[in-house]
DNA sequence: CCACTGACGAGTG
DNA sequence: GCACTCGCCAGTG
């Protein structure tokens, strides 16, 4: 069958993409915005990324906390969320540790597909 | 249509 | 290491 209704009709393409590759983060490592917005095929567009990561809230099966920023960093969003603490905290248990600056030495726990 | 905002990144000083 | 600028693009009013 050539057509297959779309699940999640209320995303895009460009969204479907991104939650693809960050479901492919394998626990223990961490992906930075860019580098996912890369693999999503979408180079320059790290913005996009943070952008649908946001739209998920937390609520689907997706490992949105393995996504860091380029300095291995927790993107602090804006509200004063508590969703930071919680992201942090995630990571640790997963076995990713980090230093004294609040920062994840990328060298060791970035994703290298 | 325009202005502004937002989980970012790279470059510059 | 820090502050600032520019580029990117979807969503909102």
């Amino acid at each position: 069958m050539p057509e297959q209704p779309v699940p999640m009709t209320n995303s895009s393409d460009t969204y479907l993409a991104i939650y693809a590759v960050v479901g492919r983060i394998p626990s223990g490592s961490v992906a930075t915005y860019g580098q996912v917005a890369v693999l999503a095929g979408l180079p320059g567009r790290a913005r996009l990324v943070g952008y649908a990561l946001s739209a998920l809230a937390g609520r689907a099966a997706i490992p949105w906390h393995r996504v860091v920023n380029a300095q291995g960093r927790v993107s602090l969003r804006s509200g004063g969320s508590d969703v930071d603490m919680e992201q942090r905290l995630r990571l640790e248990h997963e076995g990713v540790s980090f230093d004294a600056s609040g920062r994840i030495p990328l060298e060791r726990y970035l994703w290298r597909p």
